[in-house]
DNA sequence: CTTTTCGATCATGGAACCTGATCGCTGGCT
DNA sequence: AGCCAGCGATCAGGTTCCATGATCGAAAAG
């Protein structure tokens, strides 16, 4: 019942534990944590005394130091209580800054162009007093750090994500598309093209695209390595080459401007496992009000657009 | 990056506010953690201070205090933080004690008696030096609890399971049957029972168990509230009952001795949802080498058992 | 053998914390 | 209305605990 004294050891005891796991050293980890290498020394000494076992093997001397089980053990502990820690800071300032006021929500360029302005239009009639606030990131992981870090209360994201303490649910599936010049022989085809027939094009790529990613190495596994020309992060730019003539390209069907002219879109029918969007939110911070409002709208405006695609 | 004054608060900070929360009184928190009321009171103060936001609404004067929305969400961290420095210090106390050694397992009456032995002997040859220490509990929820507290490191249990810092793997399904007396005229039936008709026979049932509840509720639900003439928590008492042709019982097969003579087993096909049988396990605590082969070992046993079954 | 690196140890000054007493406030009791 | 009881806030004081800075010991590198 009563947890004899651990509950008088200190949190700074277990960040150190933490700090000198990162860092490799009891010195190191002093300077990060701006204490002295015989404070980090004792506060080891007291978590040791307190757990009553060996937390960390010293070989004496200029060896470097390891953890032993124990210390594996409870550090795997301690990164969870900090986390919990910096989610309910997190928390706690979202609170004091805008009461039921801003939504803090990631995106990336796809997500932007299609979803977000019906989606938001609805939202702000639905919710007008909410005040939602978007941050763009080209890179996907730091859209992730940034829920972690409870910069952002939602974030937009490309499913699955494996990071832990996240929470993630599913919006729409973004079926993979062949985009071509006009007139290209490619389109002209009665049925979709083969992996092969597509590697043996010169294409035009994104730079940094995880789903992206996978249908290259999809496109390199199906034989013949393919010839990515150009690269861009630019959907209008990609596209844009692509009716240049100077490729084709494999795209998300939302990246895709369809009432491009100079460019033909073709269905490759499953060929190409679905890029799958969703949203993503830390686990463990509070879900406000307005949270779980922008999650409910984003649900119906994604399950809308879905049916309508499917219609035309 | 770094947490500012965040860390440098105090763990006692966070598990008086929980406290205060529990007790609804700064003076009864003081006396559970043996502090007096005026620390309890500088505590709050300071983590108030930390936080920037009031947590607790004092109306003045005798009136009970109240948690604010900032507090409210802070106490579900706070919680979720203690659980897990329950969950460290529990693994701490296992790796104190016993290096690979003791495993502590939870069960209950009707596991013990079929499923365990041949867990056991087979566990035993495979992993001989983990010794199996067995907790039986008639109270399923005082097993959950124990889990909970670390005080069991495993424990068998009728699923699903809606606590929240378990983890759950179901085994088998263990469906239910009629048990009625040699000779009775439901024995005759080629059909299974209607539970209306089981709901006009005098009933004998248990006590406490969960799963028996649903059953009994579902009796009832069917038209006519059952008859239960006897009950007892003992597996054998209630065959016994049954043999003597004092009523009828509806039971788990596992629970039932199918050799016995004086009793006849009568499939219910279904019509009862079986019980799930399986093990749970805290979330958050560490998984040792032994919890993982027993988990495995309990896993072929009982697909085995449940195998071996449907073939007789 | 010396040097260097790193953690352990020790004494000291200072900060934080708990205690005990007191005050202010509010609602109920007479 | 007035008194009292219950509850939290506040304050001064003493003690404990903790970080500091210097020093020591051990082990590898040169």
């Amino acid at each position: 019942m009563e947890p004899d004294r651990w509950l008088g050891l200190d949190l700074r005891h277990l960040i150190a534990l933490k700090a000198i796991a990162d860092e490799g050293s009891f010195g190191r980890a002093a300077g990060r944590l701006g204490y002295t290498q015989s404070a980090i020394s004792q506060q080891i000494a007291t978590l040791e005394r307190v757990v009553g076992l060996r937390l960390i093997d010293r070989p004496g001397g200029p060896r470097p130091i390891s953890l032993t089980e124990a210390g594996r053990i409870l550090l795997r502990h301690v990164e969870a209580i900090e986390a919990r820690l910096f989610a309910a800071k997190a928390d706690m300032e979202a609170l004091e800054a805008g009461d039921a006021g801003r939504l803090r929500v990631g995106t990336f360029q796809s997500v932007g162009a299609r979803v977000l302005p019906t989606l938001l239009r609805r939202f702000g009639q639905e919710h007008p007093r909410v005040e939602v606030v978007l941050q763009e990131h080209a890179e996907e992981d730091e859209l992730l750090e940034l829920v972690e870090r409870g910069a952002l209360d939602l974030t937009f994201m490309t499913l699955p994500v494996e990071r832990r303490p996240l929470e993630e649910l599913e919006l729409l599936r973004d079926p993979y598309v062949l985009v071509v010049p006009a007139g290209s022989p490619l389109a002209a085809l009665k049925r979709p093209p083969t992996m092969k027939e597509i590697a043996l094009q010169p294409l035009v790529g994104f730079n940094k695209c995880r789903a992206m990613d996978g249908v290259e190495t999809q496109l390199a596994s199906s034989g013949r390595a393919p010839n990515v020309v150009f690269r861009s992060d630019n959907n209008g730019t990609v596209q844009g080459l692509v009716g240049a003539g100077v490729g084709v390209s494999v795209a998300p069907l939302l990246t895709v401007d369809e009432d491009d002219e100079s460019t033909v879109v073709i269905d490759l029918a499953g060929r190409v496992p679905a890029r799958v969007i969703g949203l993503v939110w830390h686990r463990d911070r509070h879900r406000s009000p307005a949270t779980e409002a922008f999650i409910a709208t984003a649900t119906t405006v994604c399950r809308e657009l879905a049916s309508t695609r499917v219609a035309a």
